[in-house]
RNA sequence: GCCUUUGUAGCUCAGAGGUAGAGCACUUCCUUGGUAAGGAAGAGGUCGCGGGUUCAAUUCCCGCCAAAGGCUCCA
């Protein structure tokens, strides 16, 4: 249809919205589809023709933004979906099912993992005993990993100068979304809950002068930090407001940043392959191509860092998408992207590159040549925070988690209360052979007991009755699988290492 | 923040203008049982919070808070 006679046929129906459309359309490739007596405007075709439609449901509603632009008018959209066949559609819903069973807001209730309190605050997750193990048991993986790698731990206060976040540039670019300042007795003092590590990092870079042999200087440290984010935001521990990220600032030389850039994608790549994530997606995340007004910085500096980084994967041999507009302010990305059960995307590792803040800090080290130089800093996070990393942990394991950063690793089953006794001796050995080890003495069936465990996601549950306590061994039931057999607790010590060592070695 | 929906016991949920109910969990007792739920009794709730309408509100209305699915945002 001509543009023209497009434009008529709207202005009729007075729909203001695909007016607006067209008005943005070549002449020429305006094009309508009808279906029965509906005629619309449509870049189609998407069908042939309707008849494999043959299920449908509509699956949700929803306000969206017209044309994505938060500032415009809301419409509303309707979710549906359509199959084949009915039966294909109950398929679908079924597998929906399943993914919700793998909700890590679910399992975390489920399995004792962390809670909220409205009284705290929303998106202020509580971390409860099992959780916590578990989260400890990936900071010490990291931080063991970080050692290796040169890493030195830091530590710095939650909360920071307002003063520190005006040179950083934060508070120019989020400052009204952000907790709003800390007040003091002292009339004017001001202090920020802390965004972001970096800012104090910088300062104790800058807490004394640094040599060129100083560098690489590669601070980390599992930072708390606290975000206002949009209410609408919110969900479970992937989107919070206060969290803690495996943060680590490395200071170099320019003509480092690329090898150091390499290693930490290594370390990611450790981390992801210790924890199973084979479904990543890399990507590189730059400026928006229109909107420069977002950024701080030179375009020399951003120039610079984004060749880092696209050489640096190039050099990697990794697959990488580029997505533009998901830079951060200071600095371009590159981010590694997991889905969760319902294949939503979240960023978790990411390592950025970064010659603004080094800038705004005047930060300076002194060369061979007895010249002041300024550092490059590459900002990463592997895990990206605990929080997110461990709520897809959780969907992608279901929460049976791999044995070394289960809760729980063993649980002892005594057959009647006659052994409960025998069961805290065996708990007691297990225990210095390092083996978390709990005891289950409720005056309850074997059955029952191997239900709960089994519910539980224990992963392996150990029975004593008569024949184990006269014999001084252990039934091994392992989750999921059944009826191991007997051996003694030396033995079973022997596969749970055995089972842990594998997990490591990729199998 | 915006749109739609939801909020009843620790959990999953039913209920109705006349001050609440089930299953599981919990406590006690009986049972001492060998690889996925033994039996009985008991206790447990300002029905998210604050207003309003009404003789009477947990139920109807308004506001707030929180949650779910989207949108927008994400240092």
């Amino acid at each position: 249809m001509p543009k023209a006679e497009a434009i008529k046929y709207f202005t009729e129906k007075g729909d203001e919205y695909k007016l607006e459309l067209i008005d943005g359309l070549e002449d020429g490739s305006i094009s309508f589809y009808s279906q029965g007596n509906f005629t619309d405007l449509c870049r189609g075709p998407h069908l042939p023709d309707t008849s494999p439609i043959k299920a449908i449901k509509v699956m949700s509603v929803a306000g969206a933004y017209w044309r994505g632009d938060e500032k415009r008018k809301q419409l509303t959209r309707l979710y549906a979906i359509t199959f084949p066949k009915q039966k294909e559609l109950e398929e679908y819903l079924a597998l929906l099912e399943e993914a919700k069973k793998r909700d890590h807001r679910k399992l975390g209730k489920e399995l004792d993992l962390f809670t909220f309190s409205e009284k705290v605050g929303a998106g202020l997750p509580l971390w409860l005993p099992k959780g916590t193990a578990l989260r400890e048991r990936l900071v010490n993986f990291l931080k063991t990993a970080q050692e290796k790698a040169g890493y030195v731990q830091v530590a710095t206060p939650h909360i920071g100068g307002k003063a520190l976040y005006e040179t950083s540039g934060h508070w120019e670019k989020y400052g009204k979304d952000s907790f709003q300042p800390i007040q003091t007795p002292q009339e004017g003092e001001m202090f920020m809950l802390k965004p972001m590590n970096c800012p104090h990092h910088c300062e104790i870079f800058a807490s004394r002068p640094r040599s060129y042999k100083d560098l690489p200087l590669r601070l980390a440290e599992f930072g708390t930090v606290y975000r206002y984010e949009q209410s609408g935001e919110l969900h479970g521990l992937t989107r919070v407001r206060g969290f803690t990220q495996d943060d680590a600032h490395l200071f170099c030389m320019p003509d480092q940043v690329k090898e150091e850039f390499k290693k930490v994608i290594d370390l990611v790549l450790l981390v992801f392959r210790a924890l199973d994530f084979k479904e990543y997606e890399v990507q590189i995340s730059l400026r928006d191509k229109e909107d420069r007004s977002k950024y701080i910085g030179s375009e020399e500096n951003w120039e610079k860092a984004e060749r880092a980084i696209t050489e640096a994967v190039a050099e990697k041999g990794m697959k990488a998408v580029v997505e533009y507009g998901e830079a951060a302010f200071y600095g371009p990305k590159l981010d590694f992207m997991v889905k969760d059960a319902l294949g939503r995307k979240w960023q978790l590792g990411t390592i950025q590159v970064d010659y603004n803040l080094p800038e705004r800090f005047e930060l300076e080290y002194v060369g061979a040549d007895n010249q002041k130089h300024r550092p490059v800093m590459i900002h990463r996070a592997p895990f990206g925070s605990l929080e997110r990393f461990t709520a897809v942990l959780i969907e992608h394991t279901a929460g049976r988690f791999p044995l070394w950063l289960a809760p729980e690793q063993a649980i002892i089953l005594p057959i009647s209360e006659k052994f409960n006794e025998q069961a805290k001796q065996a708990a007691e050995l297990l225990k210095d052979r390092d083996i978390r080890t709990i005891i289950d003495e409720r005056n309850e069936k074997i059955g029952r007991k191997i239900r709960d465990a089994e519910m539980a996601k224990t992963p392996f549950m150990l029975i004593i009755g008569e024949k184990e306590a006269g014999a001084g061994t252990l039934s091994v039931r392992e989750h999921g699988q059944g009826d191991l057999g007997t051996m003694t607790a030396q033995q079973f010590q022997a596969l749970v290492q055995e089972r842990i060592q594998a997990s490591f070695s990729g199998q």
